[in-house]
DNA sequence: CGGACTCTGATTTTCGAAAATAGTAGCGAT
DNA sequence: ATCGCTACTATTTTCGAAAATCAGAGTCCG
């Protein structure tokens, strides 16, 4: 029998590396650690309970994903944050998760289409809840980002799934970028509700253009109220 | 003044890390480290001269790049090889050089034209040199990836050239993975040539099914000639 | 005989001390 | 005053011992 005492931490992995690679990395997606921010392992070691080796296996990892900034000899930091990468993610965004749309579209079968509806239900549901501020209610985030992934989880690349999960965390760091100024939430129940109906329709003609209308529009957004923290680095 | 008694290692890298990363993936890729094979630490540490921690952040970051793979508390082993993972790669690498090409074509400046030339003549140098077994080679295989990376080079996209080369190293895992068996190397050289020309004269419609032919007809001839050691897993 | 349990040896995982390196301030010479 | 050198401090990087965990053999009981 498992108990806390004996367990004290490993919520998300096995061993304390994957668990803290996990904390670590939504930190840095929910900008509780700031973009470029150097990452010194003194503060990391108290923050988080766990040794330089520990960590440095972390970090390591999260650089392979494009999160951390590693600088041989000179530690760790956040990545930084720029217009220029904020159009590449963009793009690359785009390219493979229209592809994968419509592979999806294609293959998906009944357990499919159950993931796609009800994993959008379960994110209507926790809107109605708070419908100002979704990005802050870390809710609404899992749901979100399980919709999405359930929209193309029937595509049948496991080595695509995993470029567009990392290209997605790294979208989501802009998104919370600008949560704190932009003004009002456009409307994002509707987008999500008319791609559900033409994916399960079967309709890639319509639904392609629909994902990658939702995609830049994100990031045209955090560029426009967030526009002032990109201009650095 | 640097000498090589104070430095003993670190060829590839300022930190002892980066450097067994490096010879790591190289071993993998070239198939000196077989598919599923397990990478326990005594041995590795016998062969890489680094500690327990040393390699272990080494092969996390393989483990994010899809060369090894990672089996929580019960250690690492070579990334396997099956059919269903050549072809996930293949598909990728296609949708994702095509892409590169086209944008490429349309921004490369001069030195873009100047890197693709410089880069297939030397390659087409070496193979005069030994025209039976290139990949046997390590120049051949250098000057190789080197050509297709200059092609792409100007894209635009860092974050796409990093997918990019993720993805070729894990192709060309599985040629080295054939090559003991292929009868006789194909005319690779005239393709290299073919592909050369059409992206200098900027005609991407020409180039993009050169260049997608050219990593299928790879993939095909893996299937074929190392068919029988994609079975298991 | 079979299933659950425990013990044991092998292996991985974690830790903090020790070594290595970068950054900085102070000093002296031109 | 500026450049170059040196010593010092802050920080990262590496190491091997120690703890945790797993796999397999053996044992006990129903």
């Amino acid at each position: 029998m498992p108990d806390s005492a004996i367990r004290p931490r490993k919520e998300f992995g096995k061993t304390i590396a994957a668990d803290i690679t996990h904390r670590l990395r939504e930190e840095i997606v929910t900008c509780g650690l700031a973009p470029g921010e150097p990452l010194r392992f003194d503060v990391l070691r108290e923050r988080f309970g766990a040794s330089f080796t520990t960590l440095r296996e972390a970090l390591t990892a999260l650089a392979a994903e494009g999160l951390v900034d590693a600088q041989e000899q000179r530690g760790f930091r956040v990545a930084p944050v720029s217009r220029q990468d904020l159009v590449e993610v963009t793009d690359a965004r785009v390219l493979i998760e229209v592809e994968l749309i419509r592979r999806a579209i294609q293959k998906g079968d009944d357990d499919w289409e159950i993931a796609v509806i009800s994993t959008l239900h379960r994110l209507k549901r926790i809107e109605q809840r708070d419908p100002e501020h979704p990005l802050r209610d870390p809710e609404w985030k899992i749901a979100h980002r399980q919709f999405h992934q359930a929209l193309v989880s029937a595509c049948g690349s496991a080595t695509l799934l995993a470029i567009r999960a990392e290209l997605f965390d790294r979208a989501e760091r802009y998104r919370h970028l600008s949560a704190n100024f932009r003004p009002r939430p456009r409307d994002k129940a509707g987008e999500h509700q008319a791609i559900m109906q033409a994916a399960i329709s079967r309709n890639a003609d319509l639904a392609v253009p629909l994902i990658e209308t939702h995609i830049r529009t994100t990031a045209d957004n955090v560029a426009k109220y967030a526009g002032h923290l990109l201009e650095t680095e």
